[in-house]
DNA sequence: TAGTCGTTTAGAATGATTCAAAATCTCAAT
DNA sequence: ATTGAGATTTTGAATCATTCTAAACGACTA
């Protein structure tokens, strides 16, 4: 069901966790390649029955603690909305989320780098920033739901 | 402790309770009043311990019920970051927040309008936006934290 | 006074996430 | 090959913010 990782992809898993003192695990391989699979901004839950299809004895834990590595090491972002349960986005490109309010998808927004440098200018002075989250919340018109 | 609501304030209350059909309690009042007195984006166990000294019998699901009702009734909004309480905010201008990552504080960054004009053209066409949320993360250098 | 309806309250339930401890795996050193 | 150390995975329990349920309360009206 689930293609394997390519060797670009396993090249940046392996450089990651290698970054942070860690190891390309079958587990870890198997959640990342459900990521990158479908980039739909899956929750927790959702990887892990998507991971089970491959791996039958996974368990929800591992998929907590794989998760929570990727996001140590930079390779995965979380994606919140309220206090629904966390979703997980494999795209490393600087970009907002758009949450469709009539299917609670989650789509990827391109972010001209332009405005992230306008919004930097909007801060006090003595506000260093780290990271900017930008999501937008509505509907789309869209008849073919992609 | 805490001064009550002056006429306009009490006025707002009134007027946006009133627009769903609701009513001004005790309570309700109460727990308006402590999120103008201090606007420092207060939980719902912040919110309810400030309470507690003006209405020692007030419960915890009131507290929960009023915010509700205020997020309901467009008075009060929530702000989220990542999966830590839910805060609540009294400022109704749109504006974004900037959440001191050394202290957990957040602020309010006013949002100039244009900004919000250019967000939503980065939008696919089908893309019909009902709220866009900014929230930047990061630290203060200020000396006197406010 | 009795009834209705909204609100408040206490306490139980929920559910995503985290934690703790045992089991398993990896791999280097012997 | 065997052993031991350290990392990872697994299971099941614990956490805790929030929501739910049902009973009590209050204001208002008939
Ligand atoms: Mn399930
Ligand atoms: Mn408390
Ligand atoms: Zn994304
Ligand atoms: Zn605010």
């Amino acid at each position: 069901m689930i293609q394997n990782l390519n060797k670009h992809e396993r090249e940046s898993l392996h450089e990651a966790l290698a970054k942070s003192g860690q190891k390309i695990t079958p587990q870890r391989e198997i959640v990342y390649t459900v990521l990158l699979a479908q980039r739909d901004h899956p929750t927790v839950d959702e990887v892990y029955h998507r991971a089970l299809e491959t791996m039958p004895g996974l368990s929800l834990a591992t998929v907590y603690n794989c998760l929570e590595t990727f996001v140590g090491c930079g390779l995965v972002r979380q994606v919140n909305h309220e206090r629904e349960s966390t979703r997980y986005c494999p795209n490393l490109a600087p970009h907002a989320h758009f949450r469709d309010e009539s299917t609670g998808r989650v789509h990827d927004i391109e972010l001209p780098k332009e405005i992230l440098e306008q919004l930097t200018k909007i801060l006090p002075a003595d506000f260093e920033t780290e990271t900017i989250e930008i999501s937008f919340q509505g509907r789309t018109k869209s008849s073919t739901q992609n």
